[in-house]
Formats: C-alpha cells, sequence, structure tokens
DNA sequence: TAACATAATGATAGCGCTAACATAGAGTCA
DNA sequence: TGACTCTATGTTAGCGCTATCATTATGTTA
C-alpha cells in the first residue's frame, strides 16, 4: 500500500501543470497565514471574517496584485455573472439607448454584461443563444418575440431568467418588455391623416419583424379611412440611412406627385426624407407631412421640427435588468408582460392644420 | 486497501454536489460508449478521431442537447476565447461603427467579445480593466492612449495582446490604431480658413482628451493665421446632443456677432449648429461656415450637405481585431502603431468661396 | 518477420475556486 | 455549571473540462 502512494504520488509530480502563473488564492492564503476558504469569504461576503484576517488578506491581495479568476470561481459555484443580451444591431440608435440603460442598471451590481450582435438574423441569433448559453449566464435578455422555434426551446430550458424586450406579445417565453410596434404605425398613420393628409405614403429600410408591424397598423389605420394605396408602400432590402430617406422619398414623390406626407419608419430616414424634401423644394409640411419612430434626440432639434412616436428605449432596458434582478433575488415581478407603450410627438413636419387656418 | 476505498468513496457520496443539472461531456461520453477526453477531442479538433466515433458522439451530443461549458475549458485549458473591449459610450456613433467592425472581424474565429462602457472616465476604465483581467482575456482592446498609471501597469502585465484604439501616441502600451486628433482638428481649421472665414469659432461638447487635442490643433492653425479668439471657443461638460450644437451655435452668435464659421467637435453638434442657424435666419454657407468631425453618414445626406473630418472607425476596429488574431497566432504584426490618418470631406457648408467668385 | 513509426483512444490528475460539512472557541440562559 | 447556541475558521472534495502521459491497434520498412 505505502509502495503503491509512492507511485501515485510520484506520478502527480511528473504530470503537474504549470496554470497561468497568476497568484491563485492558495497564495493570498499564505501569504495572510490564513486558509484558502477565509480568502474566497473576504473577498465575496466581508462580513463573515473579522475584521483583523480581513486586515490581513486585503494587504496580501495587494501585495500579490491577485485577481480572482471568474471562470474557476463559476465552475465551482455553477453560476456566472454573466448577463447576455442580443441585439440585432449595434449602430440603430434604438438598441444602444437600451444598451446604455442595461449597463446603467447593472451598474451597481457584480452583473456582467455579454453582449452580441445577430445582425437582424433569427439564424444568427439561434446560433449566439447557443454560444451564450455554454457560459451558464445568470439571464438572458433578448431583443424580439421571433424566435427560431430551437431557439425558443434553448431559452426555455435555459434554467435562467429570460427576457424579451422591444416588443410586446401573448406569448413570452418568460418575461417581456416593450410596446405594440402595430398600434404604433397605427398612431402615426391616424396622425396624418387627423392632420389633413390624404396621400398617405410608407417608407420603410430592411424590414424586420417590427418594422413590418408598424407597417401592418399603418395599413390598418388608412384602411379604415379608406385612404390605402399599395403603390405608396416603399420598402428596401438595404439597411436603414439617411441618404435613403432621402432616396425614397424622391422617387416616390416623383411616382406619385400626389403624395402629400410620408411615415418612415425610423428617424434616420424621416430626417433624410426632410433633406431631400428640401432639396427638391417641397415644402414642409406644406406640401409634405413627415413622421418618423422612435423620436431621436435629433427629431426635436431639426429645422422644422419633427414628428415621431416616442419610444422608451432606455426605460425598456432599465425594467429588463429590473425585472432580472427581481428575479435573481428570489422577487419575482407581478407582471411577466410589461408594455411601456408609446407617445406621439407632434411637431412642425406635420403642423399643416395651423397653416391652413 | 480496498477498505481505504470504500471509505474514501462513501466520502464523496455524502459530499456530492449537484452542478448546474445539464449534461456533461461525461454524459455525452456514456451515451456515445466513448471516453470523455474523445469526446473533447471530438469537438475540438474532428480529425483526431476516427469518423466512426465522430459519428456516435455528434449523435449524442444532438440527443443530449450538450452544450461545453466555457468556464470549465477555460480553467482547464488556463486560455479563454474573449476579447474584452472598452469604449468610453455605447450610443457615440464613432464607437458604434468602430464595435461593428471588431464583432464583424471575429465572427469567423472562435473569439468572443466582451464589451466594457467606461462613460468617458479614466478611473472607471481602470475599474473595468481589473473586471476583465479576471476573466484571463485572450487579448484586450481599449479605447484612447489616457489610461490611468494603475491601469496601464494592469495592462502591461495583463499577458496578452493589447491594442489601444482611435488615437495614435509615442508610447504605446502594446500596440496602437488609430489617427492623430491633434491634426484632424488642425486641418478643419485650415480649411475654414482657406475658405476665406476669418472668425472662426470652436464648438465642443463634454471634452475628453481626443476632442481636447482636436481643440489644440484647431487652435494652432488659428494662431499660426493670426486668428485666434479665445472668445470664440465654447465648450460644456454636457454631453454632446444635435439640440446643444444649435444651442452653442447661437449663444456664439448672439455674443460675437462678427462670427463666420464655427468647427464643431463632432458631427451631432455640427448637424444642430446648421438647424440653429436655420432657425436664427443665418445663411450656410454665407453667412455661416460649419465644419464637423468624422464624418458620420448623415453629413453629405444634410441640406446642405456638411463638411467634415472623415475618419475610418470601421477600419480601426478591423485592423485592431487583426492585430489581435496576428498576435495570437504566433506571427506579430510588423508595425506595433498603425495610423490610419483622416481625410478631410468639402461640402456645400463651406463652399463660401464658390458663391463669392 | 522483426523493429519501429504512426494513429487512435484511454486513464489520470489538476486547473482555481467554492459548497458542504466539521470544529474550536466564546457567549447564553436557566 | 451543563446543555446549547452562535461565530469564526478550517478540511475536504468536487465543479466540468483538458494537458499529459500511457496504451493499444495499425501500418511500414528492410
Amino acid at each position: 500500500m505505502a509502495r503503491k502512494i509512492e507511485v501515485y504520488d510520484s506520478q502527480a509530480g511528473m504530470r503537474k501543470r504549470k496554470g497561468a502563473g497568476r497568484p491563485t488564492i492558495a497564495d493570498v492564503a499564505a501569504q495572510a497565514g490564513v486558509s484558502s476558504i477565509t480568502v474566497s469569504r473576504a473577498l465575496r461576503d466581508p462580513q463573515k471574517v473579522s475584521e483583523r484576517l480581513r486586515g490581513k488578506i486585503d494587504k496580501a491581495v495587494r501585495a500579490l496584485n491577485y485577481i480572482p479568476d471568474t471562470h474557476a470561481s463559476a465552475l465551482a459555484s455553477s453560476r456566472s455573472n454573466v448577463v447576455a443580451v442580443l441585439v440585432p444591431s449595434l449602430t440603430n440608435n434604438v438598441f444602444s439607448d437600451t444598451l446604455r440603460a442595461i449597463y446603467d442598471a447593472l451598474d451597481a451590481s457584480p452583473l456582467q454584461v455579454q453582449l452580441g450582435n445577430s445582425r437582424y438574423s433569427a439564424a444568427e441569433q439561434e446560433r449566439l443563444i447557443g454560444i451564450f448559453l455554454s457560459q451558464r449566464p445568470a439571464a438572458m435578455i433578448v431583443s424580439g418575440i421571433d424566435q427560431t422555434p430551437a431557439a425558443r426551446k434553448m431559452l426555455e430550458e435555459a434554467n435562467c431568467p429570460v427576457v424579451q424586450i422591444m416588443e410586446t406579445g401573448p406569448d413570452p417565453i418568460d418575461m417581456m418588455v416593450g410596446f405594440s410596434h402595430y398600434q404604433g404605425g397605427r398612431a402615426a398613420a391616424q396622425h396624418l391623416i387627423d392632420q389633413g393628409y390624404r396621400h398617405v405614403g410608407f417608407l420603410g429600410a430592411r424590414m424586420d419583424p417590427r418594422t413590418t408591424r408598424r407597417l401592418a397598423g399603418f395599413r390598418s389605420a388608412l384602411e379604415d379611412a379608406g385612404m390605402f394605396d399599395p403603390d405608396l408602400v416603399k420598402t428596401t432590402t438595404t439597411s436603414s440611412s439617411v441618404t435613403l430617406g432621402g432616396v425614397l422619398l424622391r422617387e416616390m414623390a416623383r411616382h406619385r406627385p400626389e403624395l402629400d406626407a410620408v411615415f418612415c419608419n425610423n428617424d434616420d430616414l424621416a430626417l433624410g426624407a426632410l433633406f431631400g424634401a428640401q432639396k427638391a423644394g417641397i415644402s414642409v409640411p406644406d406640401q409634405l407631412g413627415i413622421a418618423g419612430f422612435n423620436d431621436l434626440e435629433m427629431m426635436q432639434a431639426a429645422c422644422p421640427s419633427l414628428t415621431s412616436i416616442r419610444t422608451d428605449r432606455y426605460g425598456i432596458g432599465r425594467h429588463a435588468v429590473n425585472m432580472v434582478r427581481a428575479v435573481l433575488e428570489g422577487t419575482p415581478p407581478p407582471e411577466k408582460i410589461v408594455d411601456l407603450g408609446f407617445e406621439l410627438q407632434k411637431r412642425q413636419s406635420t403642423d399643416r392644420h395651423r397653416q391652413m387656418v
């Protein structure tokens, strides 16, 4: 038996791996003259360790420049501090506002963000969900409600809180924060009708599920008013830009001179439509009304100021994090679905009424 | 000896932890009738495993819906697949373009992005660097060259490639990709002087080290021309916005009616200045020249189109990733410092010359 | 056919941390 | 004072992977 142990030990010695060369919790423990677990506790939950030892440990940590290993910690505790967040675009201001809220809201907590960019592709979103789940995240926040069946299944089995954001719908995977894009599109169209516009067009770039629902709402309002004209709907597969807004507007105005208003499915297009109208000598709002969607900051600064549907993008991020934290702290929020609504911001670009009086 | 083993086993049984409940590599191995290490190899390096076993393993992986645990892998191999990226803002389009490039460039590799938002604070950047290093990242990409001494020390000792982006300077921590903001500011000012403007102002929001260097370049050009007037420099501590550009412009124009051009330290301010001028009945470019910085897409779409300093934000991200990958693959790039320069885009907003002819 | 390289697979230990239990010492109360 | 908490610390094993070596099956050469 002794012999066996010897063999065992020598093998162990021969096989020793080198690690990353950084100080470990054991080094800190040795330096402070305590056990590893005490160091672990001192770092995670200081009031569980006496002040005397805490002082020694802090000193050792500083002396060795010790940084705990996240991976070892996550493995041992089988819980990570990562909140995985999936957005379809990094350059769209809509998502950056929401992201900023998520970062702000997580700031006071030990949670970290892991961000993925699905590039408006459901397949890519599915792929990223798989990758992210391999990190055993503490929670997941994903954009939209149109996950692939496989993605949905993964999220349902993910064993962590999941929040779908930007949009609401009848069938949440777990929780939801957003608003109705259909109603938003409808409200914008109704406003243009109410302002007396009669030939209202729709400009849309790279239609995703949400912008498609805005179009559906737009259409329903116009149909109800007996004013819907399919020729006045112009969408593209290319991504949105200010330049594109101008191009689309001028094309539509050329083909259909009776056009007297446009609802742009986002604010970049609306700004571009304004510039396009200015270049073509079309006066806004007299000859052309313009409404956008999201109400980015520039809309009210523009000249003329631009009407838009204000959405609470920051609030969506904040709410999503609050719901996640509530669940992680054992107090699930009473409502699984939060609809933050939207608000029509009426501005000069659709203010024809006053001019006609 | 047998007895000893029994004791050992029973103790182990008493203490068994439950883990996360997900299938592990051992479950896959059992299902496929092979050893764990073979599964590990099949997943990481398929050609090291015979086709027959690979098939069985793939089937077992799918059947169990197995997702490898990143943390366990990182711990065992003491290397992670995380590239930590630190930017000062998530809402500034400048960084979102660079981020998009980083995500795009990493797409084909197994590397993952870990993104931090330092909110334009060096102290916050330092804190985040500490947090990120605890994940033993494969590489770090940080914005700017003005790290705190402690942050710089951590990065120097980080034992992974480090790229400082957005800016170049004489003393890289490791590698650098960017351009000279000083020269950019100088070029913008020189252009305004060349166009015949004589009372050139500077509008700046929340000055960070880079915008401060743009101002220094601006100032040096005006001083060389004997035209610098400190009263024509207006900066704020609040963050940049289109609205703010209009406010700053109108304040400056009111106090100094002789003002005939402004260089705005970013494009949002420049757009706001345009709108502000339009509201105040100041004609651009005749009575007022406007130049921005970065050349966001909207600049050329505006009416009148807006002059700006074009910067290669996407290229910065792409280059940074390429340098990182080169180092990780063992072929360090020949140049540690890459200057991607900038390009003055002359547009209508400063095209007074033509009008005067 | 012996000697040897090569390829495919496996057994074992360890990465750095923490859960779970164990223990020693200091109150606490009747 | 003894049975009993409570607090601060320690011991041990294990989280789920992979590095390292060991072994076995297979081909290759002279």
